[in-house]
DNA sequence: TGAATACTTCAACACTTCATGAGTAGTTGA
DNA sequence: TCAACTACTCATGAAGTGTTGAAGTATTCA
């Protein structure tokens, strides 16, 4: 993964509805979910609303559709997060110890209250 | 890391500056770079807009500073790093093990040419 | 004290992102 | 063909983001 990919599934990322999508999608593994049925698992959000975020998530690269009778299916595209994981860790945190510490021990490393 | 953290610091990553600066804090160390410097070894950032970029990382918590004398002196925070990078990978992609294996591989894992 | 240095803050502007509702397109079955 | 269903696209307006140059704050040193 290069950076201009790599900004881009960042600012996808950066959404509150979109990280939903994502643990969703990740959850639902290669099968996928219709786009009726994740609106419906995300409290019934709008279907512009919805198609408007599955879009920005489909230009970074991040989830695939393909279209199964009159439903369209989104699917999680695991290898093109472990990239963007792979490419924060190696290219831009140098694969620094401290980092990589924090991040396969599980979970709550680095929250520290302050 | 909480969801709103993260997206604070998501939102914080997905900008081509940004992320330059990231890079370089991380490479510092500790020790960090005073705010001139960092100007200058990204090619001559205009002062106010360096300063708008490193209050946005400091804002998510990626980047502290300190003043020293007339200098102001930020480096990175390994372990908010980390635990974005953590989040991500737990919490959010629920650890799957498609993305662990990208992930951890270094660096190309997920760049299947499309 | 006053000039120089190192940064930050502010206001203005352009640009982008997002939510909403209305309209459009493709599929299915009667 | 028509109605029902599923999903996408478009236009609009509100809100947020980023860049720029000028002004402001704090520190140092002659």
């Amino acid at each position: 993964m290069d950076r201009e990919q790599a900004l881009k599934a960042l600012s996808a990322l950066a959404h509150a509805d979109r990280l939903d999508l994502i643990r969703l999608l990740v959850r639902q593994g290669p099968e996928g979910m219709a786009a009726g049925q994740i609106g419906q698992a995300l409290g019934g959000l709008a279907a512009s609303r919805l198609s408007f975020h599955l879009a920005a998530l489909e230009g970074a690269a991040l989830i695939s559709s393909r279209k199964a009778a009159r439903n369209v299916i989104y699917a999680a595209r695991p290898e093109v997060l472990g990239g963007l994981l792979s490419y924060l860790l190696h290219d831009c945190c140098s694969a620094d110890p401290r980092i990589f510490a924090c991040c396969l021990g599980h979970g709550e490393a680095g929250t520290d209250k302050t």
